[in-house]
DNA sequence: CCTTGTTTTTCATTCAGTGAAAAGGGAACA
DNA sequence: TGTTCCCTTTTCACTGAATGAAAAACAAGG
């Protein structure tokens, strides 16, 4: 055929959704060969998908040619765990206009930190993850809580993963960390100070449904204002608790289907 | 082939994106079957698709078997119009907070308001449309604001249209509804009153970006505050021009890529 | 005018995708 | 336990939809 060795093993799936993820890589609008060479697909095939996709407004093409996720993608995923985000939102604000610092609430979702809603002031400056961000669980405060409430054997996963540094007071250590976890059960709360990101401090407070940790809700204050902290837990409390009751009559099936991995087969226990 | 006759000209891709946004259409999750049925193929092909689909993490499963739309595609579409969002953001709150009512901004797509952000309590019922619904312009107040301010083809366009009925206070006159535009630009803003849901009133205001008709901004009021409507007026003002100037750096491109259609081409113009 | 970088179109080739049909669950009921 | 009903999953022979190298068209500099 004219076109010669097809890449084996490549649906057409799988290169329309290469062609979407591309997106991820870059945030900025993507000429057509580079979506092409992001995607690993040759720039004729892309051409064509990227028409089909554009007819579908999935992506739209800015004034100079360019292409980027389009609107239609935006509404569709607004369905996405919208129950629990629309829910938890107001709760977020409660935080937000009490506090007066930024506010949010994370799930897990692997070993990361999903922002599922933020709210900041207008004269913040954007923070490292906004929502629909994710950081790592070590870094953060929100992290901390949903790591220390979690299942034994997530716990124990992550402590046996290589904790990357992100600032120079980022606790790498396993047996650092587990304490760090033990503390913030024993207290009911998790704190960072310039861990994730220098110059800013943050506190979390767990949000648990049907009995298991389910989210966390916590702020992020610059590092001069951290002695403030501790402060607003009486806020941060409430409004979980608050957030708890309006969350009990949700389903979990329709909250938000977070990658929570499989537990160890673990037929033979560790004392058998 | 087994496959007997296909259906013609529907490519891959169509089925995909089919399967996709059959998600519109029913927000509960769905059988396998059910998409089948909505995006028009055949059971197995949608087994398949479906399948490569949650590889992607872009479809997730239920307990109970049923698919729904995953987690990745919402990361994904957190990517769309991100700028504009992030930054309209903290002033809807503003609004919010001065007043204490539901705030909304939205632009226009097409023929209809698609709202970007909306802000509410936690004890407020949830409205007609949520952060990405879409409603009528002429139904609502952010809608009127963004005919009213918009290019005359626009306008002339919608008012050709058949204005359908939300409620019986509904304007779907034409001459009508052009009075109430003129009335809108000549005082600054739109108010509704029961006309797209009864018993809720709103009130909005204009938000220019490069000396065109941007966005709209608004509170939504049960009818029996509708008198107080208007005290939220400096508020929603005053948000608005702090807003206007957040944006002004933004360049078009990048705000939100929406819908505006073609004016007509009009080559003889009306007069000649 | 040429060069360099795109986007778009073309087209002979063939294998990835196809979908009817059958098999495999599993829940509800008798 | 068997039967019914409905949904999911697997199978498989067949072929036209998808393919991608290559060429053409376009755009922006130099």
């Amino acid at each position: 055929m004219a076109g010669g060795s097809r890449e084996a093993g490549r649906s057409v799936t799988d290169k329309v959704l290469s062609v979407l993820t591309a997106f991820e890589s870059e945030r900025r609008p993507l000429a057509l060969t580079e979506i092409a060479a992001i995607a690993g697909i040759p720039v004729s095939t892309a051409h064509r998908l990227v028409g089909e996709l554009t007819e579908w407004q999935l992506i739209s093409r800015t004034s100079n040619g360019r292409y980027q996720l389009g609107l239609r993608i935006w509404e569709l995923a607004q369905n996405v765990g919208r129950q629990l985000r629309d829910t938890a939102k107001p709760f977020v604000q409660d935080v937000f206009s009490l506090s007066r610092e930024t506010s949010h609430i994370a799930i897990r979702d692997g070993n990361e930190v999903l922002y599922i809603e933020r709210v900041y002031d207008s004269r913040r400056v954007p923070q490292s993850a906004g929502t629909g961000g994710r950081l790592p669980m070590h870094t953060t405060a929100v992290g901390k809580v949903l790591l220390a409430y979690e299942e034994p054997w997530v716990r124990t996963a992550y402590l046996g993963l290589d904790l990357q540094r992100a600032t120079d007071r980022t606790i790498t250590g396993a047996r650092e960390l587990a304490a760090e976890l033990d503390l913030t059960r024993a207290r009911g709360y998790a704190t960072t100070h310039g861990e994730q990101s220098p110059g800013t401090c943050s506190i979390a407070v767990p949000v648990f449904h049907t009995g298991r940790i389910g989210a966390a809700l916590g702020i992020v204050v610059p590092a001069e204002r951290s002695e403030t902290m501790t402060k607003h837990l009486p806020v941060l409390k409430a409004v979980s608790s608050r957030l708890e009751a309006a969350t009990a009559r949700i389903p979990l099936e329709t909250l938000i289907k977070a990658h929570h991995g499989d537990p160890p087969k673990d037929t033979e226990s560790a004392g058998s």
